[in-house]
DNA sequence: TTGAAAGCGTTACCAG
DNA sequence: CTGGTAACGCTTTCAA
């Protein structure tokens, strides 16, 4: 089963391989035609006689002699996490469609796998790479630029990084429209739990919280009180609990797995919402649908964050100065935000 | 910012680019020295000329060169999907331990995007790919084997293909758990909803099903219910109407989103469980302590699965035999079944 | 223990 | 439009 090279196709189709790799790269325009300076009699024989031996570019050669791969590299910080795991299908998708194969290496929110996954695509050849940062991350990320490698930024700012591209959601918006909803309800003492993980997207939408509640002139009122991924459980127990006692009457919790935890631990305490307290979720779940009263929640675009991310980088890779771009969030109502006061 | 070659180091250190590429390829033994044929001190200097230089493989060029690349392709159905994200970030890590980089490509449960997949990576040189196949997809998959591509099957197995390491779950034996669970407090009209996939997971649930139910001689309460991915909620609102008409008791549901969907049809239908139906979900979930009532459960060891198959792939890689091994599930009480009768 | 040199399959360059 | 040929950076004989 030896493999089937450019050569063997010029040789049988009578031409050299100059021109087989010409025909094997031309892109076709919109006619269908090819666009290459090759006879179309030509171009449609080798076309025809690489099929019939099942040739397969190869790679690696054509990677080593032209610096391009046809791959892109995406890191996230946990492609097990929901929201990652939803944005990175999306990219596949749209990268296979658009002839590239994509290397996964998640960098678990720790800045030395970060720049370790970055080395082991780098060493790889990618054209490009899309990287949701972590804390600490940005010399990694840094090291990718100065080697010329073309990097969108996902759902994380790093406002110190010159030249990269960047699909975000608008955080701030989030936070202020969660927090204007309940505000809306009456409700006055609205507060918010969130992690000390030093990302844009948590202080953006710490920010829309802080807004919202200055607005409406209840800044007085307004709370943020912190977590860590390891603790979470625990810590928001006893938040909750003294949050209770103050007679805090609603959070805004901005990311999937704290909600997760607030609607656990008020589960375990018996409290209801939104009579005990309401509350606004972040990101999609089947929880939000099946928890004993629904929830409300924002959503992110994730279709349109991960083909966005894929279509900036290509952009940059053909040369293109890098985007930016913001996306709005939704917020889907539930029974958790129900309440009138 | 030129890229350093073996060739900087070599001429750097004093030495030729054959012993850099001995010393650069050395794996470390147990004592931390290198088990090449280069003086040690030799050795020394070139890492620390590499280091100092910041040299970096280019793996184009040694997989040119060698045909290995260091890559491994994973293809699941879904990377969304809650199971294989979980798997995915094992095997991403467990590989990355071993200094193989992954390749993702989802098959979307479509022979066709699976082949194309298969295609993309073996183009890119893979080593070795970890698949979750689907119908039809055994074709394609033979293709990879013809290549001398050694694969590995993941969760699902295809029995006519030979040369194939395996990792899959005892899914026969989770079937029976699950029902014998049920039938163990009394309930007899025990019933389960599936797929018309066509894999081997479901299949094997099922026949654990059977099987429980006829050893308890309840086998003429047997009954399996299929619906589609796409149809599901509303073919199971049908199926649970119907069952409740007909007095069943108990439900095995064999994946995570049949059973996300029979508590969100429960949950709309105001059915309570167990009282109205007793429930046996699969895989993990916040949404089984979540509900209403914890719902009990299967849980497959992710980790182990995701590890191993990593580890037998490797293994092939290096000229071992493709090995099979079968992970025992687990089940995780909670009160959909508690019940006596 | 070391080094020279021959490719691996492509693409890029230059000539016709 | 077409073809020859030199790289790309590495691994792998083979010889010293």
């Amino acid at each position: 089963m030896k493999r089937i090279t450019i050569r063997d196709v010029a040789r049988e189709a009578g031409v050299s391989v100059t021109l087989v790799s010409f025909v094997m790269n031309a892109k076709r325009d919109k006619d269908g035609k090819l666009d290459c300076p090759v006879n179309a009699e030509t171009a449609k024989r080798v076309l025809k006689v690489a099929q019939e031996l099942g040739y397969k570019r190869n790679f690696a050669a054509a990677s080593l002699r032209s610096g391009k791969s046809n791959t892109i590299a995406v890191i996230p910080n946990d492609i097990s996490n929901k929201f990652f795991a939803g944005i990175s299908r999306c990219i596949e998708e749209m990268a296979h469609k658009k002839g590239y194969t994509v290397f996964f290496a998640s960098s678990e929110e720790n800045a030395e796998q970060l720049a370790s996954a970055i080395d082991a695509v780098t060493a790889h050849n990618v054209d490009g790479i899309i990287v949701a940062p972590c804390t600490g991350g940005e010399e990694a990320i840094r090291k990718a630029l100065d080697a010329k490698v073309p990097v969108v930024l996902l759902d994380r700012d790093v406002e110190t990084l010159q030249g990269v591209g960047k699909v975000l959601l608008d955080d701030e918006a989030a936070g202020r429209m969660s927090t204007q909803l309940l505000l809306d309800k009456g409700l006055q003492k609205v507060e918010m739990i969130s992690y000390t993980l030093g990302i844009s997207s948590l202080s953006e939408r710490e920010s829309g919280y802080r807004k919202a509640m200055m607005d409406r002139d209840f800044y007085g009122n307004a709370k943020v009180h912190y977590t860590t991924y390891g603790k979470a459980e625990a810590d928001v127990e006893a938040i909750i609990r003294d949050a209770m006692e103050r007679g805090v009457e609603a959070f805004f919790l901005p990311t999937y797995s704290l909600s997760a935890t607030v609607l656990s631990v008020m589960k375990k305490l018996h409290l209801r919402t939104p009579e005990d307290l309401a509350i606004v979720g972040f990101d999609e779940s089947d929880i939000y649908s099946l928890y004993t009263t629904t929830v409300t929640h924002i959503v992110q675009p994730l279709r349109e964050l991960g083909e966005k991310s894929v279509e900036i980088l290509i952009g940059m890779i053909q040369g293109n100065p890098p985007e930016s771009i913001i996306l709005k969030p939704e917020i889907i109502y539930g029974g958790s935000t129900d309440i009138n006061k």
